[in-house]
DNA sequence: TCAAGTGTATTATTAGATATAATACACTTA
DNA sequence: TAAGTGTATTATATCTAATAATACACTTGA
C-alpha cells in the first residue's frame, strides 16, 4: 500500500475499494478520532489528486460525500473545511459505529453465533488470547 | 424484500448486493447453522433460476463460489450436494466468524473505539440496553 | 435405449459503477 | 488581474454483474 503525505494528512491507497471511498473512509477516521481540528482546512481538490497521483474528479467525489455527511464545508473559491460542529462530529461517529455493529452482528448471527458468542470472543481479544 | 420457497430453503433477495452474492451467504449462512444436512441436495441450477426469477447463470457463479468453499460437491448429471466433512463446515464457520470480527475491529479502530468500548457496547446490547 | 434432468461451457449483449481526460466556468484573495 | 479555489460537462475506457440463447456431457429411471 502506497503512502502518500498531503499536506497534515496521511493517505494510503489500495485496490479494495474504489479510489473514492477509501478517501472518504479515512477522511471520516481523521475526523471522528479527532486529528483533523474543526474548521481546519483539507486539502484543495487539485492539491490531493496531484499528491495521490489520481483524477481530480475522483477526489471531487469523496469531497462530495463527505458534505453529505456533513463533515465538511465547501466555501468556492476558497477552500474545503472541516465542520466547526462538535456536535456533528460526534453524531456522525456514534451512527457510523452503531451501523458497524448492527452490521457485524447480522453477519455473526448469520453464521449461527449469538451475542453471548461475540461477547465471549471479543473477550478473549482483549485478553490478547486470540 | 421477496422471499422465495425452494425446495426446503428459503431466499430472500433485494438490491443490497450482486445477487449471485446474496445467494452465497445465504447458502453459507444455512449450512453453517447447520440447517442443511451435511450431503444433502440443494435446488439444481435451473430450478433455482426458475425459483428466484434470475437467470441460470447467476445461480451458476453462486454455486461455484460454494464449491471453491468445500462446501458443497458437484456431480455430473446428478446434481449439488452439501459436503459429508462436518470438519470443513466447522472451520468454514469459524474463519468466517474471525474475518467478521477483525474486519469490524478495524472499523471500528478507524472510528476511535477500543477493543474497551466496543467490549462495553456489545454488553449493553447483550443486556436489551440499546 | 432414450428422454428427462443434471452440471458445464461459450458467445453475445446490456447496464451500471469507477476512473480518467480535457475543458470551461464561477468565485475569492493577495 | 493572476493564481488558486470549487464546480460542471462531455467523452472515453474498463470492469463487474446480469441476462440471453445455445450447446454439450453425464446420470438415471422408465
Amino acid at each position: 500500500m502506497k503512502e502518500h503525505e498531503i499536506g497534515t494528512l496521511r493517505f494510503g491507497l489500495d485496490l479494495s475499494l474504489p479510489l473514492y471511498e477509501q478517501i472518504v473512509n479515512q477522511m471520516r477516521g481523521s475526523i471522528a478520532r479527532g486529528e483533523i481540528a474543526l474548521g481546519e482546512k483539507v486539502p484543495s481538490v487539485r492539491e490531493l489528486a496531484q499528491g495521490l497521483k489520481i483524477n481530480p474528479n475522483t477526489v471531487m467525489s469523496a469531497y462530495k460525500e463527505l458534505e453529505r455527511d456533513g463533515l465538511t464545508e465547501t466555501r468556492r473559491g476558497q477552500g474545503t473545511f472541516i465542520t466547526h460542529s462538535q456536535e456533528t462530529v460526534d453524531q456522525f461517529r456514534s451512527e457510523w459505529a452503531e451501523k458497524a455493529i448492527d452490521d457485524f452482528i447480522e453477519k455473526m448471527d448469520n453464521l449461527g453465533y449469538s451475542l453471548e458468542d461475540i461477547s465471549s470472543i471479543i473477550q478473549r481479544k482483549k485478553e490478547g488470547r486470540v
